[in-house]
DNA sequence: ACTAACTTTCAAAAATTCTTGAAAGTTGTG
DNA sequence: CACAACTTTCAAGAATTTTTGAAAGTTAGT
């Protein structure tokens, strides 16, 4: 295998582990080009290395860079816009868990909050299923929440040596 | 609100999160509406609570079944399956993250252990590039690896043990 | 072995999500 | 301002994923 075919299996395989992951195939592809592109690269780049159209291009990257995936650099004396990835593995992961967090954990703890606190009148096993089901549904979140935080908010070298003494 | 709204509206809202996290939307309601049951419901009572054919709830309770987030109860007499869902977040937790595990990181773990043997005669920027990513993006995949691994021996109060020790 | 009571399968239809490309918008330069 | 060089938008089309429902398969009881 070539250093060409190995670069097109890693866009290729990082679209599929990115389409299982919320995040768009195209979306992915993007992200890995960049990610293993020596230089930034510009949106007529992207769009030939990939063979897809303009639109789609520019709006996968501009969600790369709402998401701090990516961001513009501009060329001295150039019109055009060029792109890079954040290269730090760690910086892409707390990226990702940041925008995940903010989409899908938070309205779903606000949405457990608000079921929270229905009518404790009704004593029916339907009631009490329920209640038992958010409340203990509503402290797993919480947990993930805090840990997520947390996790956000430390440098990698801590986490390494968090993760080392939680596996031992 | 109702018990029978908050009920609607818990399933609803289960469906959601789901299908952002790749289970979709149907499997994602009747795990939720099996969650709140105080009782096993019977193959039909999803149907007819769901309002959803045959064929696409048989499917879903399959797959829920597969993932271990359900299984099958049989009454005595009776001829006709009923189905009931593991309570206990914490198992449903752990069980979520052995499948995706299995099914989307084992798989990437494969692919860069794959790649991370090209040949290394290649010199240039984009061998480099490659090869440096490659070595990153394995690291942090096997370091993930192994702290689910040991999250899924946990128990439940190891694990909120770990979580406070981690952030404080 | 036959039937009735269920469950499973799967090809076609529906729904959803993604992509295209041309038109509209923006911006730096003469 | 006018133009050229880009970037952004978005409605329509393409691709993918999910759902349906009827037919085929299975199993318990007689």
């Amino acid at each position: 295998m070539n250093v060409e075919e190995a670069r097109a299996k890693f866009v290729q395989a990082w679209g599929n582990f990115g389409s299982s992951w919320g995040i768009n195939r195209t979306m992915a592809q993007i992200h890995a080009l960049l990610l293993i592109a020596p230089e930034a690269l510009s949106a007529d780049q992207v769009m030939e290395q990939l063979n897809i159209s303009r639109g789609n291009a520019n709006m996968n990257l501009r969600a790369l860079i709402d998401w701090g995936l990516v961001s513009k650099e501009l060329k001295l004396g150039e019109r055009r816009e060029y792109f890079v990835a954040e290269k730090d593995i760690w910086q892409v992961a707390k990226r990702i868990t940041r925008e995940r967090k903010k989409r899908e954990l938070s309205p779903m703890q606000d949405f457990l909050q608000e079921l929270s606190t229905i009518g404790t009148a009704d004593n029916s096993d339907e009631a009490k299923a329920l209640a038992s089901t958010v409340k203990d549904v509503s402290r797993f979140a919480n947990s993930a929440d805090k840990l997520l935080d947390r996790m956000m908010k430390a440098d990698e070298t801590w986490f390494f040596k968090i993760l080392m003494k939680i596996i031992r």
